[in-house]
RNA sequence: GGCCCUAUCGUCUAACGGUUAGGACGCCGGCUUUUCAAGCCGAUAAUCGGAGUCCGACUCUCCGUAGGGCUACCA
């Protein structure tokens, strides 16, 4: 256990992207690696712009990601205790009331404006050493837009002091408003938390993520069949590494593993196709009933009924075929719904695809394959696996190859088309061990009759 | 423009003065294979440039260059 306490201080003006979160999930992580606290703080101090929907959002969003906080709230909650130390900021002259001339539609007449002393503040940054910058140029900054609208500079300083907030980490973009913030903590007379500023999460683009960017809201790639842990895992990995030459880590070990001392000083694109094959780690994890599950609950807020029109038991058998193919979730539907499509529906057969191209002038030879393969299955056991099923088949296509006319794919390919009918698919043994023998011949003698 | 931060394969990164500069993802090639996917094996690929310091620099210093951030009565 440690005294330790970080927060994540989202703003909820719009939907948050992975590079917000990857901020949270550094702060989550540090504090739990250390014993500490972690609190979720709504920064909600823009009212015209903050929407509760998008506080929703976020909580929902960390929910996902198993980021649980030890405490919440809104920064409009804190009014009271702003204003109070503002009005001390004023009665001691640190702080006074400015009259202004309105630029912009909704400017006040009057705001508080902070009584800056000048002169260069430094600080220590736990990932980039120190940091000085003359605060001069910064003039008389505004802490608020009225004793009961305390800006973004003013509120943060005094939840973090009074929330006994230990250590600040928050992203790159914020260096530049470390020393006012360090300003207002000394009229305030409060001590100065540490501060880690993480590098940004940068778009193909190479500019800071955001939406206008086209980066997606976290809850997108939720809603894609993500899984939470490979987010987290990627997301850690994004500026920080364990040391060691693991790449996969559950929250256990990351929690574990972090240490703010490896966090990298250098931005780092956010890479979309990375992020599918960890994906893809995850999902192959999982047991069979969970990932069937998840086939479910793509979006784990609903149940889409995916899998209810579907054949329960091909379903069931189909699953280490998904798990070989799909690197989300909604990529497993997609493959459910198309390429998969003919485990659960008797495919439409184009006699042309059937015979293999090698043979296409002699229609005969292909249909007395498919006889012949139909009489092998026919003797075959009722359980039936690939291995079994290959092993049988095998001989009679090498045979096959041994006459030499179109070799094994004259027999396989037909075989293929027609349990499948389609140009690709999983290899015959595996569609004959999902089907069964039943169903499986039935297909075959509807190619034969075809090609009659 | 001013201030600040940063800089290793395409991407994420390892190497905290001494390595043939390592791994992962992707890409490419091969094996396997009727097809697709997977799997296995292999290849290509990087220290931004220039000065220093040092017996020795990816690593330390300085100068460039490039990229990014901030520069609101947003956060």
């Amino acid at each position: 256990m440690s005294n330790f306490v970080t927060r994540f201080a989202p703003s909820p003006t719009g939907l948050l992207h992975a590079g917000n979160y990857r901020t949270a999930v550094f702060a989550y992580l540090f504090a739990r690696h250390s014993g500490g606290s972690f609190i979720l703080r709504i920064e909600d101090t823009d009212s015209a712009r903050s929407k509760p929907e998008y506080e929703s959002n976020i909580k929902e969003a960390l929910a996902w990601l198993n980021l649980a906080a030890d405490q919440q709230y809104r920064q409009s909650e804190h009014k009271i205790r702003y204003r109070e130390l503002l009005e001390k900021l004023v009665a001691d002259d640190s702080a006074y009331i400015s009259k202004e001339t309105p630029k912009n539609p909704g400017d006040r007449e009057e705001v508080i404006r902070f009584r800056n002393p000048g002169g260069a503040v430094s600080f220590t940054d736990i990932i980039r050493g120190n940091i000085t910058m003359d605060v001069s140029d910064l003039g008389d900054f505004v802490i608020a837009r009225s004793f009961d609208e305390a800006v973004f500079h003013f509120a943060v300083v005094v939840d973090d002091a009074d929330e006994n907030v230990t250590h600040v980490i928050r992203g790159e973009d914020h260096i530049s408003n470390t020393p006012r913030q360090i300003l207002i903590q000394r009229a305030l007379g409060f001590t100065t938390p540490m501060y880690a500023h993480l590098p940004l999460i940068l778009g193909s683009d190479r500019t800071k993520l955001s939406k206008r960017t086209g980066a997606k809201a976290l809850t997108e790639y939720r809603d894609l069949g993500f899984l939470p842990e490979a987010m987290l895992n990627y997301l850690s990995f994004l500026g920080w590494n364990p040391g060691d030459d693991r790449e996969y880590l559950s929250q256990k070990e990351l929690i574990e593993a972090f240490d703010l001392s490896r966090v990298q000083k250098g931005s780092a694109i956010f890479d979309e196709t990375k992020l599918l094959s960890v994906n893809q780690h995850w999902m192959r994890q999982l047991s069979d009933e969970k990932f069937l599950a998840c086939l479910d609950f793509v979006n784990p807020s609903s149940d889409d009924g995916f899998t209810k029109s579907l054949n329960s038991e091909i379903l069931k058998k189909a699953v280490p075929l998904l798990k070989e193919r799909a690197k989300t979730f909604q990529e497993a539907q997609d493959m459910l719904s198309n390429e998969l499509s003919c485990l659960f529906n008797e495919p439409a057969l184009d006699p042309n695809k059937l015979i293999a191209k090698e043979l296409n002038d002699c229609p005969n030879m292909t249909k007395t394959a498919l006889e012949g393969l139909s009489g092998a299955i026919e003797a075959l056991p009722n359980d039936l696996s690939a291995e079994i099923v290959k092993n049988a088949l095998m001989p009679l296509a090498d045979a096959e190859e041994e006459k030499g006319k179109g070799g094994r794919g004259a027999m396989l390919w037909p075989l293929r088309y027609a349990l499948s009918g389609q140009d690709r698919s999983p290899d015959p043994f595996t569609l004959i061990s999902i089907l069964g023998k039943e169903e499986t011949i039935s297909r075959i003698r509807k190619a034969i009759a075809i090609l009659s």
